[in-house]
DNA sequence: CTGCCTGCAAATATTTTGCATTAAA
DNA sequence: TTTAATGCAAAATATTTGCAGGCAG
């Protein structure tokens, strides 16, 4: 596991290096918070201070189209993101923030996903499976919908 | 398991009993697909032309709040709903709609979770566990995060 | 060079809210 | 009657886009 310099890592995506995205991808791999692009941007604005919202986004959105980073649905707010691209799964508070389940305990969840059940999936639905989501029930008894 | 009518429905969670609720839930207990505000909106606007937009979003958001519905996350555009709440899994079309896992699937990936972590996983994070997401390898090996 | 990226502003899309009115319990 | 829901419009939030100029490859 050799350390990486972002340019290499960009281009291994086929990502143009530019110095608003080398940014981005700072801000957001210095935090284990998965802000929002707006958290973002006002991270970056202090280096970069000339640098627009609708660049964040663009540069988000190319990021997650490559695969660098991972973009995590909430039901509530902005999107929010995480340069952590490894399996882990993340616990949704009320507030519309997401932590990270403890690599533990989130190795115990996904040793029990059986991935025969996902190829099936894609056999006998015919499309690419992009995300799964399981229903669990919560502490009280309710059943609530997850986050990634 | 008696069939319930809507106004039981409704008193068994607390909620008033309206026309407009109605509707919007006939309409969404009608499809298995998911649909957005914005497209129960439409839906229901033959039955009650009336209706307006904000009411819908006030409505689901009742439902929501009440147990009834099941709001579904999902990374790109509006949020999608789903009468049946009972447990079972989505998969995240590109498009962002959602489709139902097929229950025999859908009941495998449940049977696998562990519940104790669940449990655990409160304990630990001194939180109430609104969701839990499992970020899972789709088939071309690209990893992807879920949506609800 | 050439095409993608950026900044800006404006356009969209999504969801929420204030307030007067109406309807449910 | 008392409390909550609706409709409308406007605000708040979130995200995308068109276009002119700039920079990476």
């Amino acid at each position: 596991m050799v350390s990486v310099g972002v340019r290499e890592l960009f281009e291994r995506h086929g990502l143009r290096c530019t110095r608003q995205r080398e940014r981005v991808y700072a801000a957001l791999a210095a935090t284990k918070s998965h802000p929002t692009a707006e958290d973002l941007y006002t991270a970056v604005r202090s280096a970069e201070p000339g640098m627009s919202l609708a660049t964040v986004y663009n540069t988000l959105d190319a990021f997650t189209e490559a695969g660098l980073v991972r973009r995590l649905a909430n039901s509530a707010g902005a999107s929010r993101y995480d340069a952590d691209t490894s399996d882990h799964a993340h616990v949704a508070l009320g507030d519309g923030r997401l932590v990270d389940v403890p690599p533990d305990l989130s190795d115990r969840l996904l040793a029990a996903l059986p991935e025969g059940v996902l190829r099936d999936l894609e056999r006998r639905l015919g499309v690419r499976v992009r995300g799964v989501s399981i229903q669990v029930a919560a502490a009280d008894g309710a059943l609530r919908n997850g986050a990634d």
